[in-house]
Parts: C-alpha cells; sequence; structure tokens
DNA sequence: AGATATATAGCGAGCGCTCGCTCGTTTTTT
DNA sequence: AAAAAACGAGCGAGCGCTCGCTATATATCT
C-alpha cells in the first residue's frame, strides 16, 4: 500500500458503502425498511448535507435547504433521523469508524518503525483525501457538538495521536530516533496531518497531490526525529 | 523579547487598548459618543460574546444571551454595532490588527535567519496565548464569514505564512537550512504554531507553558529544516 | 449657583420572519 | 387492498432587529 491508487483499492470508502454502515449502526432511529432504498437515500441527504455545511456551517443549514437541495420531502428526511443533531451524530459516528478501520491494519502495526511511521502517515493522509468532506465537517462542527458527540470527537483524536507516540516511542527505544518527548513530537505532527483537509484548497492551489504530501510529510517528519537515513 | 513576561510588557494587548483601536475603526458605525464608555461597553460586549461563542459558535449565540450575559439591553447593543455581522467583523479586523502589529517589527525582519525564525514562532505563540479566545473565534468561525471576512482572513493567513517562507528561503540561500522547497516548509509550520490555540486545552491539560511550546517548537522545525547547531 | 434645556445613553416589548419538527394525507410498492 | 414511503402545510418557539420611551449627563441662561 504506497499509493493513494493502491489504498482505493484496498479499501472501500464510497458514498454507498459508507451509508450501508451508517445504516447498520442505527437500524433503530431509520424508519425505512427496505436497505436498499435507505442507503441510496441516505447517500442523497449525507451528500447535500456535507456540501450546504461546508459552504456555511451545519448550523446555518436549515432542514428546508436540505430537502430543497437534496429532493427529498422534509417529511421523508425525518424518516432517516429524529432531529438534526442525530443527522450531524451519523456523520460524526461513520468518520470515526473509517478511521478505526483505516488505522489498525497489520501495515500499520507491525513490521519495522520507520515503515508503521510511514504506513501511519499515508494511510491518514489518503483516508482524509478520500473522504474530505467528512473530515472537513467533522472538524469545523466539533465545537457544536452535543456532549456525547464532543467526547467521540475528543476520544478519536486522541487515538490517533496516541497511535504516532507509540510508533515514535517504539522508535525512541530502537535507537531509529533521537531521545526526545514522544507526546510532544506526536502532538506537533498531528497538526501537520490535519491540515492537508483543512487546508485542502491551498494545496491544490499549489499543485501537490495525496502523494506529493506524503512524501514531504515523511521526509519532514523524519528530519524531525532525527532518524537515520532511508536503506536504499 | 525572549520570554513570554517580556513579549506581554512589549505589547500592550488588554482589553482596554484592544477595544480602543477597535473604537477607532468602527467610529462611524459605534453611536456612542464619550470614548470612555464606549471602550468599557465594547470590552463588555467582545469579552461576552468570546466566551459565549467559542462555547457552542457564534451562530448559536443569539443577541439576547449577549445582552442577557453582558448587562446591556438589546437597544444598548445595537448602539455599538449596525448587525450581527459587524459585530463578527470587529473582532476579526482586531486579530488582523495584531498580527500586523505584532510581527511586523525590527526583531524579526533583521538579524541572523536562526534569530529571525525563533523571533517569528515565539511572537505568533504568545501573540495568541495572549489573546487565545480572540484567534479561536477567527479561526472557528472563519468558514461563515461574509466574502469580506473570508478574504481578510485568508489573506492574514498567507501574510504569515510568507512571513516564514521568507525566512526560510533566506536560511537556505544563506546555507544555514538544508535545501528545500520553502512554501511546503512554511505549510507544515504553520499548522504546529495554529495548534498552540486550537487545542490549547491539551497543552494545558499536559503542563506545557508558551516558553515550553515555543523551546519545543524552535527545536523541531530547526531539526525539520537541517539547521546547524546554534552557536554557544 | 440654581434652573432649565438639550444631547446622549440605555431600555425592552414587540415586529416580521425562519427555524426544527409534526402529522394527516397522498403516492408508490408489494 | 394492505403496507411502506414520501409529501408539505402548518405549529410554536426563538431569531435579528427596531423604535418609542426613560434616565442621566452636559451645556446654557439668568
Amino acid at each position: 500500500m504506497d499509493s493513494y491508487r493502491a489504498f482505493q483499492q484496498e479499501f472501500d470508502l464510497s458514498m454507498e458503502a459508507l451509508c450501508r454502515r451508517i445504516l447498520d449502526r442505527h437500524q433503530t432511529t431509520i424508519r425505512v425498511r427496505k436497505a436498499e432504498t435507505a442507503v441510496a437515500n441516505l447517500g442523497r441527504i449525507i451528500d447535500t448535507t456535507l456540501t450546504l455545511a461546508n459552504r456555511k456551517g451545519f448550523h446555518s443549514t436549515s432542514l428546508r435547504d436540505l430537502s430543497e437541495q437534496s429532493g427529498l420531502s422534509m417529511g421523508a428526511l425525518y424518516s432517516y433521523f429524529d432531529s438534526k443533531d442525530t443527522l450531524l451524530l451519523m456523520i460524526l459516528g461513520q468518520v470515526v469508524d473509517a478511521i478505526q478501520q483505516v488505522l489498525t491494519t497489520p501495515d500499520v502495526t507491525t513490521g519495522g518503525v520507520e515503515n508503521r511511521l510511514r504506513a501511519l502517515i499515508a494511510r491518514h493522509v489518503y483516508l482524509t483525501e478520500r473522504m474530505g468532506p467528512w473530515f472537513v465537517f467533522a472538524f469545523m462542527e466539533a465545537k457544536a457538538f452535543s456532549k456525547q458527540g464532543r467526547d467521540m470527537a475528543i476520544e478519536s483524536e486522541l487515538w490517533t495521536e496516541g497511535q504516532l507516540r507509540d510508533v515514535i516511542a517504539d522508535g525512541i527505544a530502537a535507537g531509529a530516533f533521537r531521545p526526545q518527548d514522544p507526546t510532544m513530537a506526536a502532538a506537533l505532527i498531528k497538526p501537520m496531518l490535519q491540515d492537508w483537509y483543512v487546508k485542502r484548497g491551498k494545496y491544490r492551489r499549489r499543485g501537490v497531490d495525496p502523494d506529493g504530501f506524503v512524501a514531504a510529510l515523511v521526509q519532514a517528519v523524519g528530519a524531525m526525529l532525527g532518524s537515520s537515513p532511508q536503506p536504499a
């Protein structure tokens, strides 16, 4: 898994696949019984929500706008969620779910520290590239979440940072990285990863693609941690 | 200027001083004539706005909440701004103003590249520490700004990144830093600087103070740019 | 100095409007 | 024809904002 193309073939993160998981997780609230119909309409709802919310904020997006743009009536929308807040939690929940799915696989947890670190960085960039609007949504609306949502976001954030910290700590113990505080190092790397989706437009304007960003980031992080040069 | 204490003595960024500048910039909209009264009440209004907006978002903060918490009536509020959007632009404008004030002084623009880079990093951290809630507000509400506000935010963002890029480019030319793309390097450093105020709580919980963060960041950035060790 | 007049600051009920959400009805599917 | 899904007018609550009014500070006149 060493390019964005390979990543896309390994993980199915299509709107359909994502909505199928959301349907699984919210079977009790979603009142539409036919899975095929439910997945299709969930896709339209969430696609529209992400577009409108990322343009002017979730709170400023009215359900009438959402109804009009998605082509479903007000009543139909309420067959898929029981409150606007639930819609928000559906999207956030799927973001957390996808993170777990992508960052918990052998490539990331085994092998040399250099490769584990590279895999962690690459997968994070590729995942946030593939699900860009979802991550922007989660990041921007985080403050407005209900307590349940905020706790979920913080936990997920700390989990990802913990993965980084563990790899760095292992690397220091193995003598691959210069001795330093692994928690602080992880804390500094995390925002660089987030920048890829928070400021996506800036990188697009400069012609930087996902693989280019991964290369630059791996290089920078390597230098920062004082890693010995990669074996040719 | 080599500590947060020294920074606070060099720059007056008290609520009173900031509001006095806001009053200057919005003389035409603010209908209260006595400067003393206006500055005092602007302080109450903005302090309350930052508190409420950073808790639940600016859009979700009603002017009735603001009125109740600040102790001014609805009518009195409208003597200080002519629309809720103007209130938002007042705060954003002062953030941009303060950035210019702090990052455009001899320390930052003269001397060796190592020192210029250190000064730039330190001042950014100290400024965002001193005006924490203002910066969090600007960052979180940026997407909801009117076009005027968004353009201001983007311009200010790019200006700061440009300052970083220039120092790095000078350093590469002088042989102090390893040859690399200064634009990409600056793009990766910026989010680390922003993390200080966006995730302020995380660092507080871990007992990291402004000077500690500056030290860690200068160290990390130095390694990342491949700077030669500092002269003792 | 005291009385009067004028300007300034603050007040808060109420306006028009949009919001999230409901529910009786209609359309589509089985 | 029964069940499932979609419809959309309408409800009450809460929004940004206004405006006729009161209270207080300042200026002017005897």
